[in-house]
DNA sequence: CTTATCTGTAATGTTTACCATTACAGTATG
DNA sequence: CATACTGTAATGGTAAACATTACAGATAAG
């Protein structure tokens, strides 16, 4: 799995502490310790799907102008990292039963995996992970 | 992920479909189109564990020697891929309290995610995998 | 209306993880 | 002692992840 399920986890807590003013890329990779354009890629698969807002020019940056508890981890799994549990297998042989057979197996197993880690995340939202934050101070 | 965890179940599956006779990690390696290497490594490790014995020499190879519902999906994620599912971050800012604390939560929402995820696997044993593999044919 | 400050995104390097491959020592069998 | 295996270290290739550069487009402020 590669980063922007956390980098985006990340990045709505911090902008969940800004709840009034906008902040900038820059901001956040300083942040999370990544470079801004991996924020804004991030970011800008969260606008497309509306969980944030962005605007452009001075003064503009990105903002979350939803209620804490209406994003959970799922969604955000979801849009960052779905199908991102099974590995890349490569062709197995068919002419054996078990090559032939344990990609489907395989796929639909990790299928069922994802949907019950889906149930475990859906338990957190960003109200939680900004406690969360907040106790560890 | 890596691949481990799937090769150790396609491999497992294999050689519960041979229980009376050493199978080669050539053999094996025919079946999930990878290097016999890499599967000497994994099946290394899974002896290790007790869940399977090798024999060197001619005529020797590897065997299952274990009721097939003794060993589930946990015990394999657990021996090739435990702690895989948090993707490594950079270090984050220290000086910023979302960054100074973001990585103490994900690590325990991740590390609550496999202990989830593990009581899903363990519904599947080799045993069930073999059957799924079977009915697939 | 021009300059500075942002986002948005494509293009290009760089690094790292994964995997294949080679090589060879050790072990069992006939 | 020749052959057929495992066990494992070492090396090389490739693809994914990530950083970085570059620049177009938007907006605000002077």
């Amino acid at each position: 799995m590669n980063s922007d399920f956390t980098l985006a986890i990340h990045s709505l807590t911090f902008l969940a502490l800004q709840p009034d003013r906008m902040s900038t890329s820059d901001a956040i990779s300083e942040s999370a310790g990544v470079h801004p354009v991996r924020i804004r890629k991030v970011l800008s698969l969260l606008k497309k799907h509306k969980f944030i807002k962005s605007k452009e020019g001075t003064g503009g940056g990105f903002i979350f102008p939803l209620e804490l508890s209406e994003v959970n981890l799922w969604d955000i799994y979801k849009i960052t990292s779905e199908g991102a549990l099974k590995p890349k297998c490569p062709e197995s042989n068919e002419k054996c039963i078990v090559g032939a057979n344990m990609q489907g197996v395989l796929c639909s197993i990790f299928f069922g995996v994802e949907k019950h880690m889906g149930e475990y995340l859906k338990e957190y939202t960003i109200k939680e992970i900004v406690n969360l934050v907040n106790k560890r101070q």
